[in-house]
DNA sequence: CGAACGATTGACCGGCATCAAACTCGGTGG
DNA sequence: CCACCGAGTTTGATGCCGGTCAATCGTTCG
């Protein structure tokens, strides 16, 4: 991070361009809405509207906390860690975002962002304009009945469908933070985890964890400690083998019924 | 409950009404979409868009989890809580809440409710349906910047705004769950209801809780006999004063100072 | 009055945090 | 090449916050 302070990635060089030269290539386009923009014929009709890719390096910042909100952005490559900071200073890791998700709309109430976003190693991102976006929600599909349509744009990808699918996500972690125990809440980290990786076209059984054991606590409010000592139970039983960053998941069904939970027949910590 | 099974809401004798007759006069214009819809002159154009006034009492639903969403509603008085049930069965309060407050987004992006909303006691509330609120966000407002054009319905009132505050609002909570003792959770929450008890019209320093222990305990993923005994300690150092259910907020600064907690020198439970 | 429910209070205990120390691994310089 | 260092991780010892179990009390209602 030496001498990086703030808005590194304004400071990068910015390549404009416009989505219909490069959204046709790129790997992300099953799940961009600005692929979905190409695909509906809409093109952004001046520079301030056009698209920029970036690459980031480690530790260098997407979003600053504070910033005006302006854009959305779409992980291309590498995989950046969200993080909010309290009046007292404690930071939060909300998320971690993989190549093919969306990420900044924290900021759309108020127009600021409320969240930091750093890579967690050498990644590319693209900045969509917000107006761009806006093009898309403004198509409404009808729906079964009059009281249903909904704003989507081409491609069924509309900020609201995304907004709700970040509540939704939200209210799980509520859901793990207050009624699970920390096997069960690692567990589940797990399996989201790998889950996103297989998404973003990674081998959902075998991967390399992106994030530090203390980034990873910070995230499921635990102890580094107790990650560690979880992490090396979860591997004496063969549920999973661990080594390092290296994770395998050897035996995802009992990684699944911790996940449930249905009867804690679990072995006290 | 007795009786109650399902769609409570529906079964009761439903008035319609268009807005440009009962809006004026309704206690909670200040605040509500569809009025902000009558200032702007925009009037439902047949039967499915009138809105739906409805007494709810203590213990009926307004919502069931699974429902198709098509409407969104607004609190005109009485207190209500939206609990959600998990695939065990474990229930979680996600929320309350007050008069002038709306709620019922949970089911935008799957277009059905996750949530099951109920009275906690003789309220009212108006059933607004989305095809309504939605002509108010097509609205677009333009910003300082053309990246910063936000869709807002008259009256700065739209759907992105407000769902991007329940964000904000589980963010808290999430925070809440992961980093804050009990007390703290629980001084944070008083503090918050007051504020909410205040905005609705009542006096902040001094009410009536609108739900029970058990009902608190499981919104704060607490034990019943942790709020209670929080309850007693804080009362005994003067900080509030409560009787069941009657609370009156003695010395607010000590009560935010927990809710600040920069160094915790608290008496251990 | 007794039953039922909610709230309070006490006794006890366990899960996880905290403190502390050792260990691994990669990098750096002598 | 090895010594050294520091960051990240693991492992052990200890303690406390808050959950669990259980008994009691107050209020409401049939």
């Amino acid at each position: 991070m030496a001498g990086v302070t703030e808005s590194t990635i304004f400071s990068l060089a910015q390549r404009p361009f416009d989505c219909s030269s490069l959204c046709p290539d790129c790997s992300q386009r099953h799940c961009c809405p600005a692929f979905d923009l190409h695909s509906a014929g809409i093109t952004p009709h001046n520079e301030a509207h056009n698209l920029t890719q970036n690459v980031v390096r480690a530790g260098q910042t997407v979003i600053n906390a504070g910033e005006r909100f302006s854009y959305l952005y779409m992980t291309r490559s590498g995989f950046f860690k969200s993080t909010f900071m309290d009046s007292n200073g404690d930071i939060q890791i909300t998320g971690f975002h993989f190549p093919g998700e969306l990420f900044g709309f924290e900021g759309i109430d108020t127009c600021y962002h409320s969240t930091t976003v750093e890579a967690l190693e050498t990644g590319s991102i693209c900045r969509i304009p917000l107006s761009v976006l806006l093009s898309l929600t403004h198509t409404v599909v009808k729906g079964p009945f009059p009281q249903n349509d909904l704003p989507q744009g081409p491609g069924m990808l509309s900020l609201f469908k995304v907004m709700g699918g970040i509540i939704a996500r939200d209210r799980a972690m509520i859901f793990s933070l207050g009624k699970m125990s920390a096997r069960r809440r690692l567990a589940t980290f797990l399996v989201d985890i790998s889950n996103r990786m297989q998404r973003s076209g990674y081998d959902g059984d075998e991967f390399r964890l992106c994030m530090s054991r203390t980034d990873m606590a910070n995230h499921l409010c635990l102890a580094i400690e107790t990650i560690s000592r979880l992490f090396t139970q979860l591997n004496d039983l063969d549920i999973i083998n661990i080594e390092r960053r290296h994770l395998r998941i050897v035996d995802r069904d009992a990684l699944l019924s911790i996940v449930a939970d249905n009867h804690p027949e679990t072995v006290p910590m």
